[in-house]
DNA sequence: GTAGGGATGGTCT
DNA sequence: GACCATCCCTACA
């Protein structure tokens, strides 16, 4: 039984006894305070006016617009691994990191997605929403998970890890808010090698559900300048985290990462071993189309 | 470094 | 009331 889903079954009917963690209620990093880089949230209004000043001058020639996000839902997934995801806060701070894990969620007959079977809720409809609309939902009460919606009914892409590039010492006050006092510092990798950690590194909040990465003035994506886009034998292909309850499903391999990065929040060594990773040579859009049975046998 | 144990609260049935 | 696309800490090798 691996790890996650042990801990799944142990949550089940558990009496919640500890208190909650340090700072968790009222986070207040030392320098940076959340609030302050989160301000919009708080006020729309005023918050946006500041924010389109900093937007306007900005560059942003390598953005990358809402053509990008009009893919199938496996071949975005794929696409985002190497892009830089863009946090600009409330005070102006600009966060960068490259993103080097993700998994796709193809709604429909995916019954691991939060969509499946076109289940359209409150939480779910950014889901729906044209590609390019962030989803952030929370999970286990007390964090955030960001997808981004693709081509597809109810399709999209859940970002897991990123490589921290620009506001390292931001994103170590951020994680560090909720964490015990007196624990060790953060490395670098540590930072936002997992869905949530992303999240809480490049402050992320729930209202950010439903906002447009292509046209946001808070958050964006970029393209790397002089970088070509990850080659096929770069890609892992592994099947997906903490969806082991159902069934098949967990087992497509609709997982990716940047093979030896340094920053992917579980390496898969099985995965990797298996020579020339077939997936990695599909045309995607013919995984995309064929959710039910899967035709490619894996190695 | 890795494995094991435990906590959180929103969402859905 | 059960589930959950996670994370953190501790103990041990």
């Amino acid at each position: 039984m691996s790890k996650v889903f042990r801990c799944n079954v142990m949550m089940a009917g558990r009496k919640r006894k500890m208190p909650a963690l340090k700072g968790a209620a009222t986070p207040q990093p030392a320098e940076v305070s959340p609030a302050k880089l989160n301000k919009k949230c708080e006020n729309p209004q005023s918050a946006e006016t500041e924010l389109s000043h900093h937007f306007i001058n900005n560059d942003l020639q390598h953005r990358l617009e809402e053509d990008f996000f009009k893919q199938p839902c496996i071949r975005l997934a794929k696409a985002f691994l190497g892009k830089v995801l863009v946090r600009r806060c409330a005070d102006g701070t600009e966060l960068r990191g490259r993103i080097v894990e993700t998994e796709a969620y193809l709604g429909g007959e995916d019954k691991a997605s939060h969509s499946a079977g076109g289940k359209r809720t409150e939480r779910t409809t950014a889901m729906f929403m044209k590609p390019g609309t962030i989803y952030v939902y929370p999970i286990y009460g007390i964090y955030l998970c960001m997808n981004v919606s693709s081509e597809g009914e109810g399709a999209a892409v859940l970002l897991r890890s990123m490589e921290p590039l620009q506001g390292q010492p931001v994103m170590r006050q951020l994680r560090t808010a909720r964490r015990k006092e007196g624990a060790r510092q953060l490395k670098d990798k540590e930072l936002c090698n997992g869905p949530s950690k992303l999240c809480q590194a490049l402050n992320i909040p729930r209202c950010f559900d439903r906002r447009d990465l292509a046209s946001d003035p808070d958050v964006w994506l970029e393209r790397e300048p002089d970088t070509n886009p990850a080659e096929p034998d770069d890609i892992v292909s592994a099947p997906r985290i903490g969806i082991e309850s159902h069934g098949e499903w967990a087992k497509k391999p609709w997982r990716f990462y940047l093979r030896g990065h340094h920053c992917v929040s579980v390496v898969n060594k099985e995965a990797e071993r298996q020579s020339g990773n077939v997936m990695n040579n599909l045309d995607p859009s013919d995984v995309q189309s064929d959710t039910g049975q899967h035709k490619v046998k894996r190695a």
